[in-house]
DNA sequence: CTTCGTGCAAAGTTTTTGCATATGA
DNA sequence: TCATATGCAAAAACTTTGCACGAAG
């Protein structure tokens, strides 16, 4: 989040950000801070469940959409699939099409806006790799 | 289809690409034959409903897997959505994230594959910029 | 105490699957 | 004729919505 590795308090995190810290939020929080940075609505839902049994998929989302709002982590989509990145610092992605590892990459050169959409209002832009990550490589996958 | 803005029978391209030209299939054909060139399988879907009341979803969307598989179309995803493309030569994208307009642009200048990633099978590589188009920007919306 | 978050349940979307019938070549 | 497409129906996967209870500040 942020894109600090160091340690940083999940509560203190939250609080700064004028968002209740729940026991739920704080250990969602948690998740995030940690790598591997992407992580589906599934994903998160999944990990929280072991520790929170009855949670809900609703707090699940209403969470992640409250934390990208304060701007702690960043939505995108690869592949049809919702993916939260705690790394909102501007990059690519490299994506695998067999096993759906996403990668960090730098951010391609900036380059000026294509003039076909000098007219628009510009926000983001996102540029993804696809392909077989070494590991999906050398198994000798034959992705759809 | 194939880049070309000029009439083409849709029965023939359907014949010279092994696939069985049923009605379904032509009329399938003949939406992608013809700007705009984004679409999804709803929007297939709803306009093949018109003449063909019947149809089912099961069809559409085994027909558009089955012309990606040809090369015919190709298939991305924006903002969750997915999104069949007529234009098959390699270029980058606008979408405008209120209205959904979709417009094609020039592929970015090639760029070496970048280095984290030299080990992996690269196949393709996608890019779209994200903002208003210039009807939602001038209306003065505020987007999610 | 008041607002906001949570769980529960249901519904909405999009996409996939299975199977019997129909049809193009 | 016969492999393949289609329609129908159900299921699966993902996401959103509404509401009452509960907890944070």
């Amino acid at each position: 989040m942020e894109n600090r590795h160091e340690f940083i308090d999940p509560y203190a995190l939250l609080r700064t950000h004028g968002m209740r810290a729940t026991p739920q939020r704080v250990a969602i929080a948690g998740i995030l801070l940690r790598r591997p940075m992407h992580v589906t609505p599934q994903d998160v839902y999944e990990t929280m469940s072991k520790r929170f049994p009855s949670i809900s998929q609703n707090t699940i989302y209403l969470t992640l959409a409250h934390f990208e709002e304060a701007g702690l982590v960043h939505r995108f989509h690869i592949s049809g699939r919702t993916v939260f990145d705690s790394n909102t610092a501007r990059h690519d992605h490299a994506y695998c099409r067999h096993c759906g590892k996403v990668v960090d990459l730098p951010s391609s050169d900036i380059e000026k806006i294509p003039k076909q959409i000098t007219s628009w209002k510009v926000k983001s832009e996102s540029r993804i790799w696809f392909g077989l990550c070494p590991a999906c490589k050398k198994a000798g996958v034959i992705p759809g």
